[in-house]
Parts: C-alpha cells; structure tokens; sequence
DNA sequence: ACGTCGCTTCGATGGATGTCGAACATCGCA
DNA sequence: TGCGATGTTCGACATCCATCGAAGCGACGT
C-alpha cells in the first residue's frame, strides 16, 4: 500500500454541471467565506492555514469544505497542507459573469479591504471579515 | 385623526447605500425568495398573494420581510393589499449588473421553471468578464 | 523515536431560519 | 353591522449553521 499522501477519501468536488446556485449563493452570503474567495481571486493557489480570516481551526476547515462543496474552489493535498484554488473558469463556464459581479459588489462594499494579499504578508493580517459572530 | 392607509408602523425599506451585499445574497439564497425576485422581474409590480409558490401565508410574509429588509424589493400598501416591486434600478445603482447575472444564473439553471414567467430583460449587464487562470 | 505542525473529524452549543397554525387587523361589500 | 378576503403577527417547532474545544492522523524536523 502506498504510503502517499491519499490516505484519507479524496477530497470530493462537483462537476462544473453539478454547481448548483444556491449552494453558490449560501457559500457567497457568509463573511468569513468570502473573504476566503476574495484572497483566492488574487492567488493561484493557497494553503488553508495562511488566510487572513480570525476563526478557529476547525471552524475554518468548516468553511472551505462548504465552499468545495458548493464548487467554489478546488483542494489538492500535498504533503500535510491542503491548497485551495478558485475555480474561476468552471464557475464561469457555469454562471457567466457571477463571480466578478458579486465580487465586484463586495468591492464596492468594503473597497480595499483585502490587505496584503500577494504580499505573502498574510498571516495575522485582519480583513473585514470575521468578528460577527 | 385619519384612520386611514396607515395604521400599522410604515414598511421599512433599506436606503439604496444601506443596502447589504450579505443580506442580498442570504436573500436569494432561498428558492422560494428567489422564484419571488424572478417573477417580479418580470412584472412590475404585484400583490403578495398572488405568486406561484406553495408555502403558507404567515410563511410566504416572512419571506417578504426578508425581501424587503434585504433591499431587494420594495412594498406598497392599497387598501388591504400589498403590493411588491423588484427594486432594480436601487439594485442596479448599488451593485451594478449583480441581480441581472444571478438571475441570468438562475435561467441558466432551471430555465422555464416559473410559469408565465419569461425572460424578459437581463441582457448584456455583465462587467468586466474574462479574466481566470 | 518523539514532538510539532497542519488540518480534519467529532461532539456540543447557542443562535438563526423555514415552516406551520391560530389569532388579529384592515378593507370592501352586502 | 356582519362577513369574507388579504395579509400580518405570534408562538411553536424542527432544522440548519457558525462556532468552539478536544482528539486524531499524517508528514516532517530534531
């Protein structure tokens, strides 16, 4: 038996015709999530640990298995980390225009809110997102 | 005094800047709210009981109330009716292009799925599209 | 080998949410 | 004035959801 990095289930995503858009849109409503999205829109790829989000751990591997639930983005395991990407082209494919509008929506909201990102300076820097709870 | 149209306290409608991108998306993240946005979409404006969904009246106003809290419509009372509008023109200012490409998105999904509900408008809002890696 | 790191899963918890039925208020009509 | 239509509010209830802490597991460094 291989001893590589599969030993548990593989990580389970929607087929870009399966995205359904209401998990889209409940994935999308919540703050924590969204700042996840906002920073994976600026970065190819990310490892779950380095997201400028104030949540506890567990709290956050909630978070990403309902944004990879929903087709947002995509995880790879390599080693002990797990990356996250956005799936901007099948979210595309699937819902033209969706994800730069709401995006765009939440610039408009809080614009410039997503400090450091691509600076690699994000560990420990706060985004909007996080202390309603 | 005038015991006329105006007993209970006046609906409560988000100012178009008060509007919430969170409360948007939690709002049309239901089905049943969102069969409500689409058929509005497409009429101007139209009486609470009269739409095509099966939930029970105390249900269906709730989910007004969630509407209307959310900026999304606009309510209206004539004699002991109540009449809802799709705030779009406050929807497109806020937050340009987002309600054309979630509905768009919707269609796109289960196209015909309202009766007597045809695609009216929603063409070419999109922003800035093209652009995933 | 042992401990640490990264992340997940489990269990619990408090709050929000969708749903309903019953009761209430307003208006129009007979 | 009484009744039906329209729609709301209230109370109840089951479920979902975001959150946390504790425990577990695989990988890696010392």
């Amino acid at each position: 038996m291989p001893r590589s990095t599969r030993r548990r289930p593989a990580l389970a995503h929607p087929a870009t015709e399966e995205i359904d858009l209401f998990d889209v849109l409940h994935a999308l409503s919540d703050p924590t999530r969204m700042t996840i999205v906002r920073v994976l829109r600026a970065e190819p790829e990310r490892a779950c640990g380095t997201f400028p989000v104030d949540v506890a751990p567990s709290t956050l591997s909630h978070h990403f298995k309902v944004l990879r639930e929903s087709g947002l983005i995509s995880q790879r395991e390599e080693a002990n980390r797990r990356f996250s990407a956005l799936r901007a082209a099948d979210l595309e494919h699937r819902f033209p225009g969706l994800l730069d509008t709401v995006l765009a929506a939440h610039d408009r909201t809080a614009s410039g809110a997503v400090s450091g990102v691509g600076s690699g300076a994000g560990a420990g820097a706060r985004v909007e997102g996080g202390e309603e709870g």
